[in-house]
DNA sequence: CTGAAAGCGCTTACAG
DNA sequence: CTGAAAGCGCTTACAG
């Protein structure tokens, strides 16, 4: 009943007659052994039911099949797609994988670090971007040096600003630009922007990239068509009330997350506007549902799933002396029904509804 | 640069001028030390980045700080819900998660429990539903088993038939009922359903509520109106398909799992039907998004987050003796315009589009 | 309160 | 090929 019960090789190697040293070589298959012996220690093994104790083991052998994943939250679609693809490739590499989330707050990322530097894993990967801070890079510098010198890998997903370390990134800057060029192909002049904490890298690339392209054709986002908000629905949705409660001028608005789109999708119409009839929507990253909505929305799609199994493959390969590596992932722009041609009607058809009903 | 360049305790006492013991008592706090001694340890440790090795502690304490994970897949809005709710339960109790997805198979779930107890873990939450197979029970009954010799506690989600263990149970069955009547309630008559694979138990009982709740209204579904398909968006999209392939009668589609009605909206616009118009559609679970589809999805809706803490809570209670504990968390049916009263015009009306273009 | 020592369950040079 | 022994890094009775 207690933990003493477990059987340990010591147990195996009695019940086969041989020394515990022999046990441990027959299961694990690194020396040649007897092939009597062998069967017997196995059999032995088989009858207890043994399982080695993965700490002993990990203790001995100065290492672990573990790996440590570290992402902002497990329940936001981008990220579940990412960890899909870590968790297709641990199973194929017999990993065990370490989920942490931070729900974004940057000590919370280090202290996991820490934590798994701790639980000696093999590598940790950084699904969630990084974060624009000096403190905080800093400390997880010196964080991840520590890993460095102990032989665990690290990879990550998106930029980290000052991190120097191996990375998949997204082509946010890129991305953004493309979409934003599509966009003005489609005649808007007038655009407004949703966007993340601004302590987010990714929120300040997507959002760089978007006006890098628009600048290029002599287009500017008034700044207060520029809003903060939350990256989740309902984040969005506030996010969007807010713009048209500031009075909203664009005939296109681009959500830096899809996420962020879902809600100012459900809040435009909330509000009494059509998209894209009185107004055109764009998202960011392509999660699973935003082609099912009415209208489907365009976006950026990013393959999150692909995007999980690089990462890990990254972290897996040994890590080169000097230079970091870096693998890009471009996005592709995906036009659908959300986004049409500006409406040449006169502003005033595309009001919204007074304030005071209530959105959902 | 190799794994011997850790920082040992024996290197923070030998810094601090103690005993490693003490300093193992200074740092885990669990005997009285002089203050001076302590502060010196403390600095030590500070001074040298001492992280402890997490495999020496749970070996020398015969017990780790980790608890095991098993779901059918990460990415999955509806396990991506349930683990949102065990990470934040995980990280209030600074317990580590090691995750695992099955991805369906019942072989993988069977090797992760075993590998789990390989890691001594304290819990292991299998929060995939069961699966309706003799030999499998078996093996797993036996695994937990040792499970529970070894001192792991077991929690799950869902009805794991034969497996007595302590769960968390979403009322499946009566959740589906009561869908049932409420859509009777609308004045349907002709059902049809999607369902998943029969091998996991939650398809099972969601089937048989709803069967049973038309049974006393004396209303039965036509055997050809049941269609099986994956678990999926696609797996959806498909089952739909068929059915209208086969000639859809019902006025409305019950579709087991909301990712399915997902799929099954976007396959019923293809073929040109309209929902609710021509056909109602509802689903269970509520996962995030179904409330911002057009029209938003009528559902059972569970409360994913809190399932993932409460099977949390109920592995971290010791065990009791003898029978095991179950919860059970009730669904709430969420009438929304996907359902409607079937229309009251001939069924000619209804029919979809010839089968040769092309579904989305 | 403190330290020397044994022990947790494995692996792996080191001799045979 | 096999076994006795040391060692992995910690914790914790056991004596002082």
């Amino acid at each position: 009943m207690d933990k003493w019960s477990q059987v340990t090789l010591n147990d195996v190697a009695r019940e086969a007659g041989v020394s515990s040293a022999t046990a441990s070589r027959a299961l694990n298959g690194t020396t040649r052994v007897r092939a009597d012996l062998r069967e017997r220690v196995l059999a032995a093994a088989e009858r207890l039911a043994y399982t080695p104790n993965a700490h002993a083991q990990a203790l001995a052998r100065a290492s672990s099949q573990a790996v440590g994943v570290i992402c902002h939250d497990v329940s936001d679609p981008y990220f579940a797609g990412i960890s899909g693809g870590v968790m297709r490739a641990a199973a194929e590499h017999d990993l065990h994988v370490i989920m942490g989330s931070t729900f974004r707050d940057p000590a919370r990322e280090l202290s996991y670090v820490s934590m798994m530097r701790g639980q000696r894993v093999r590598a940790i990967l950084l699904t969630g971007s990084g974060f624009e801070d000096r403190a905080w890079q800093g400390a997880m510098r010196e964080e991840l040096a520590r890993c460095a010198a102990a032989g665990t890998r690290i990879a990550a997903v998106s930029r980290h600003h000052g991190l120097r370390v191996d990375s998949v990134l997204p082509e946010n800057r890129a991305g953004a630009a493309a979409l934003a060029r599509a966009l003005l192909g489609l005649g808007h002049r007038d655009f407004a922007v949703l966007t993340g904490p601004p302590v987010i890298t990714t929120v300040v690339d997507r959002l760089a990239g978007f006006q890098e392209a628009l600048a290029e054709a002599g287009v500017r986002i008034a700044p207060d068509q520029i809003v903060e908000g939350a990256f989740s629905r309902d984040g969005g949705h506030r996010a969007a009330s807010e713009l048209v409660a500031r009075g909203l001028r664009a005939t296109c608005v681009f959500a830096s997350t899809d996420i962020m789109a879902v809600g100012a999708l459900a809040a435009f119409r909330d509000h009494g506007l059509t998209v894209p009839g009185d107004v055109s929507l764009a998202g960011f990253d392509d999660i699973p549902v935003v082609g099912d909505l009415t209208p489907p929305l365009t976006t950026v799609a990013l393959p999150l799933e692909e995007i999980g199994r690089r990462v890990m493959a990254l972290a897996l390969r040994p890590a080169t002396a000097g230079r970091s590596r870096v693998e890009r992932v471009p996005g592709t722009v995906v036009l659908r029904a959300s986004t049409s041609a500006p409406a040449a009607r006169p502003r005033r058809e595309r009001s919204p509804r007074p304030l005071t009903e209530t959105p959902g």
